[in-house]
DNA sequence: TCAAGCATTGCAAAGGTTTGCAAATTAATG
DNA sequence: CATTAATTTGCAAACCTTTGCAATGCTTGA
């Protein structure tokens, strides 16, 4: 049996209840539980399910929102983060979006004092209030999933402003799409900050990897670096360079 | 059974009957009472439920919130909220100001869900999101002390909307100069909430009798309800009628 | 109010299971 | 056939669960 059939059959049982045991699956699938084991460890290093002791349970992306969340992936993220915390002089004004992404980034910033930050999401605003000289919440109709405002209104708020750095997350990333999010205000306020951001990041760590969401975002300005926490397929890569944009890998 | 699934189980039956015994878990998922009860453990820690004697109980989310100053008067601020509550018919739109009297408000509109909601404050915000067709968030400069958006940007944003009903709260309420606040960004925005509000409650539990802050507010616009938990002077029931104003002494 | 009786807790030791690693074996590929 | 990749096996360490016991907290009835 192919390795990617197993794979296929362990997220499918997971998607069916929940949970799976190794035990369960090494007579399933009629492998050595060490199979089982690395099977389970390799679909969670994907991201398409959570590794647990005995066996592994559905990635739960709609729980107590943030907390959760911003463990999946928590340490591709925190490299990400401290990446970008270490480019982003004390002093500086930024846009900062939702997302739990973001959200480390603005924990990394803790060291900083003298910022001028806006942002749109509710716990970046509340956990980066003590680093800022000014904190900026945007304005407008709020996305009680996300905890974050999000819709013309404050697209529209963004426009007012111009900053020294822009900070956003993608939704996903992939060769064809390249970057994509998952509804169209989320992709048109976030384009709003990048236009209006002398410097750009756009986060993508690994667990956006060919992921491609329902709406393309437009390919951000020239020079726009894109963070990521491991290096993508090369097209990836590929497509990032004919687009002018430039990226990094955040060891 | 993984331990992961017996989090599950344990969180869903906390969800639905909001308790769960130690006893009856030890039966349902067949294991030790040690294993029920540090499985109890682990999620009390976690924060996803409180563990009580023989069990656990669903966590109070209404316990921890605004810590210190919600507990200020705790009491007359619940009865004041409830009396408004019963007020602000399902379906209304409504202006919330910043504040632990306004939270309580927040609060006791749970049962609501249909109503259209406009706010500064970062708690309130979050407390009622559920309760809500649409929340907005009002924009601008957010006060770190108070986690709220106070300046002339939110005032200018709040000018756009009309609604049924604005409840703010006062900072101090005295016969010589009626409503007092401590800032004047606070009294300005707070008076362009009354100005574009059909029906208009101001809060000033006991706790603010006599109290006179640094910048008065001024006059609401007539047919203005005050709401208190307790009786104040009789000069201040005097001026509250002599500047066409209403009250309510929330029992 | 107090004390007896019962239930629950917290701990520690013992017994089981799972994990992570590394070496050995087997299967796949040119 | 040689080489590489995938899988299995064995083992020690880490972890989880059970069990018994002493201490503590609750309830009830005098």
């Amino acid at each position: 049996m192919l390795a990617s059939e197993r794979h296929a059959i362990i997220l499918e049982q997971i998607q069916r209840d929940n949970t799976v045991s190794t035990r369960s699956l090494t007579a399933r699938l009629g492998v050595s539980r060490e199979t089982v084991r690395q099977d389970i460890e390799y679909l969670a290093e994907q991201v398409k399910l959570q590794q647990v002791r005995g066996g592994a349970t559905r990635i739960r992306t709609q729980e107590i929102p943030m907390e959760s969340r911003a463990q999946i992936n928590a340490d591709g993220k925190n490299r990400i983060a401290r990446a970008l915390a270490a480019q982003i002089p004390d002093g500086s004004s930024l846009f900062l979006d939702n997302g739990s992404s973001t959200f480390a980034v603005a924990q990394a910033l803790h060291q900083h004092s003298d910022l001028i930050v806006y942002t749109n999401d509710f716990a970046v605003a509340q956990k980066i209030a003590r680093s800022c000289r000014e904190l900026v919440m945007l304005g407008g109709k709020v996305d009680a999933q996300e905890m974050a405002t999000i819709g013309i209104e404050t697209t529209e708020q963004i426009s007012q402003y111009h900053v020294d750095f822009t900070v956003i997350s993608a939704g996903g990333l992939s060769a064809r799409t390249m970057l994509t999010d998952f509804s169209k205000e989320a992709v048109s306020f976030r384009q709003q900050m990048l236009l209006n951001g002398t410097t750009r990041f756009v986060i993508a760590d690994h667990a956006k990897f060919g992921v491609v969401g329902q709406v393309a975002m437009p390919t951000p300005p020239k020079g726009t670096c894109i963070v990521m926490d491991q290096r993508p397929d090369p097209e990836v890569l590929n497509a990032i360079t004919q687009n002018d944009l430039t990226y990094q890998i955040a060891g």
